[in-house]
DNA sequence: TTGAAAGCGCTAACAC
DNA sequence: GTGTTAGCGCTTTCAA
C-alpha cells in the first residue's frame, strides 16, 4: 500500500506528452523510439520517481521472475547459506527469492506451498525436512529438491551422504577409535550418512552405536537429550561422529563438562562444514558439504525446466522405463570433503 | 510461468455453471450465497485444483501482504535469526516476508531497493550495514531500520548498544583483566558498543585498545587479519572484548594457537548472543540481543504505519521542533542481557 | 441472491 | 515513429 501511490505508466506518459505505449517501449527499449521521445519520457521517469510496477507486468507477462525457497529455517547456517548461495544463483539468471521457513511444521510448509503458487512464482526449491506432503505431487510448476527425494519423478540435488558417512567414519576409526558411535536427529533406513557409517563398521567388524536426538528438538532441551544419550553410553564409545555439526559441538561441550579432553578421551566429528560454524569452531573436524554447488545446480534445473514447459506430469501413466530412466538422472549427487581439524 | 497454466477464475465460474461475480464472493466470502451456489463453487474449485492468483488480486487491491527484508545475509547467524523472528512476527498480521541479501554491496542494495518498490511490497525493513543510500530518501512507503539511523525522521529499533559495551567491558574488569582490547568491525565515534567499553575504560582510567577488523572481510582472511591485530596487542592485552561472538570465536582460536589459556592468560567476551554461536559455543560469555522483541517491534512499527497513511514524508519541511520530538520518539532501544560463560 | 461491467497498471498486436 | 485497444485475473460498484 504504498500511500501517496506510486506514479504509474499514465502520470509519466501524461507529464512527458506520450502515449501509453511509447513510454512501455521505452521502458522495455522495444521498437523504434526517437532520441527525442526518449529523452522526454526519461525525463518524466526521473521527474516523477517511477518505479514500473511489476505486479502488474507480471500480471501480464506470467512470469513473475521469482522462485520460491522452501526450508525448515534460514537460522541454521545450513539453510541460511544454501539461502544465500541459491539466491546468488538466481541473481546471474535475473531471479529472486522468495524465502519460506517451514520451521519443521508441516502445516506451515502446506501454507508456504499455497502461497507460493498463489503468488505465481515460477519455480519451487524445496529443502524442507518434513514428512512428504501429498501436495507436493498436485504441483504444476517447476520444482527441484535439495537432499530430500519426494518422489522419483521430481529432480533432487544433494551430496554424497553415504561417501560422506563413510569418510567420517573412517577417519575415526584411522585416527585409533575402536567404538564411534552415531550422533543422529533421526535413525532410519534411508539415513544414508548413518548407512555410511554401518557399512564401514560392517567391514571393520564393530559393533554400531547410534544415538538419536530428533531434529526440530527446541535449542534449549538439546543439550540435556545429548547429554542423556552420551552419559548411557559413555563406557562403551571412544568417538562420535555427529551427523551435524552443531551437534558435534554439543558432543564437544559434554566433554568438557565431563572432563574429557578431545581428541585423546573422546574423537569428534562432525558434517556440513558451514562457514559460520567453521568460524565458530575452526577446530572441528567435519565432512564438507560443498552448498554452492547444490545451490548452482539446482538453480540449473530449474531454470532448464521453466525454459522447456514440457509437460511436467508427476501424474503416473508414460512409459515406466522412460520414467525410469529419468528417475536415475534425476537425481545428482556432489562429493563431499574431509575438514581436518583437531577434534578427531 | 505455471506450465499447463493454473486455472483461473473463469475456469471456475465456467465449471459450476456461475458468474465470476459470484465466485469472486464465495472466495471472498462476501455477500449473501445461498449454500447451494457455495457448494457448487467449492466443488468446481477443488475439482480444478483452484488457487486464486495473488499477483492479480494485489494488482486491484493494491496490497502485496508482503514486507521486504533487507540484509547483509541471512548466512550470518545473526541475520538469519532476525528474518525468522521477523517472519514470525509478520505472520501474525498475515504478511510475508520478502529477504534480500545485500551482501554489503551498496548496488546490490540499490537494485534491491528498487524491486522491492517495483513489487508494490507494503513496506520495508533495513537491516543493512552499508553506507546510507540517497534511495533511501525517496522511498514512499513504510520503512523501519534495524540498527541503523538512516535519518531522523525514519524510526529505528536497536538494541542498548551503548549500555552492552558498558556491560561487557565492566564484566572484564570485574573478572580482574586490566587490560581488555575491543576488537570491532569499525572504530567510530558512532559505534556505540566502541563507546560504552571507552567510557567504562575511561572512568577505571585505563588506556582503550582498539583492534578493528572489518565487516565484510572475507571469511579465510578474518583469522589472519585478527591475529596480526593481536599478535601486534599481545604483551599489552589481559581480555578482549569482540563486538560480536564469532570475532570472540576467532579470538579464542588465536588464543588456542598461541597457547594462552582461557580465561586465565586472555578473558574473551562477545556480543549478540545468538542461537546459532550459543548452540556451538555455549561458553563464550557474552551479551544477548532480544531478536525476538527486535523483531516484533519493527513489525509491529511497520503495521502501524501501513494502517495510517499519514504523509509519510521524510523530505525536509514541516515544524522542525516537532520533527525533533518525533526524532526522538522513532528510536526504539531494548535492553541486553549478560549471558555468563567460561571464557571470561 | 446473483450478474454485468468497469477498472487495477502494464504489454503487445495492430493500426496510422 | 507513435497511438489505439484489447486483454492478464481479480475485485467491486451498480443493477436486476
Amino acid at each position: 500500500m504504498a500511500q501517496p501511490s506510486e506514479p504509474t505508466l499514465a502520470d509519466v506518459a501524461r507529464e512527458a506528452g506520450v502515449s501509453l505505449t511509447t513510454v512501455s517501449r521505452v521502458l522495455n527499449n522495444r521498437g523504434y523510439l526517437s532520441q527525442a521521445t526518449k529523452d522526454k519520457v526519461a525525463a518524466a521517469i526521473q521527474h516523477l520517481g517511477y518505479r514500473p510496477n511489476q505486479v502488474a507486468r507480471s500480471l501480464h507477462g506470467k512470469s513473475t521472475q521469482t522462485i520460491g525457497l522452501i526450508v525448515p529455517t534460514v537460522a541454521l547456517p545450513f539453510f541460511g547459506e544454501l539461502a544465500v548461495e541459491i539466491e546468488n544463483a538466481l541473481a546471474e539468471h535475473g531471479y529472486r527469492i522468495l524465502i519460506c521457513n517451514s520451521m519443521g511444521r508441516s502445516d506451515r510448509e502446506r501454507d508456504y506451498l499455497d502461497l507460493l503458487v498463489g503468488n505465481r512464482v515460477d519455480g519451487i526449491i524445496s529443502g524442507a525436512h518434513n514428512e512428504d506432503l501429498d501436495e507436493y505431487h498436485s504441483i504444476r510448476m517447476p520444482l527441484v529438491t535439495i537432499d530430500r527425494t519426494l518422489s522419483p519423478r521430481i529432480p533432487n540435488v544433494r551430496c554424497e551422504n553415504e561417501a560422506g558417512g563413510r569418510m567420517a567414519t573412517r577417519r575415526l576409526l584411522d585416527a585409533g577409535a575402536r567404538r564411534p558411535a552415531l550422533l543422529t536427529s533421526r535413525s532410519h533406513p534411508l539415513n544414508l550418512r548413518e548407512r555410511g557409517y554401518r557399512s564401514v563398521l560392517k567391514e571393520a567388524g564393530i559393533e554400531p552405536i547410534v544415538l538419536e536426538v530428533p531434529f526440530h528438538t527446541p535449542a534449549q532441551e538439546r543439550p540435556i537429550l545429548v547429554a542423556e544419550c552420551l552419559d548411557g553410553a559413555t563406557e562403551m564409545i571412544d568417538a562420535v561422529f555427529a551427523t551435524d555439526d552443531l551437534a558435534a559441538a554439543e558432543v564437544i561441550e559434554w566433554a568438557r563438562q565431563r572432563d574429557l579432553e578431545i581428541p585423546r578421551d573422546l574423537r569428534v566429528i562432525g558434517f556440513d562444514g558451514t562457514g559460520t560454524v567453521r568460524r565458530a569452531l575452526p577446530g572441528l573436524t567435519t565432512i564438507r558439504q560443498p552448498l554452492d554447488l547444490l545451490a548452482r545446480k539446482a538453480v540449473e534445473i530449474l531454470m532448464e525446466q521453466i525454459a522447456s514447459p514440457r509437460s511436467t506430469k508427476r501424474d503416473g501413466g508414460g512409459d515406466p522405463l522412460a520414467d525410469e530412466d529419468e528417475a536415475i538422472a534425476l537425481t545428482v549427487e556432489f562429493p563431499v570433503t574431509l575438514i581436518e581439524g583437531w577434534t578427531a
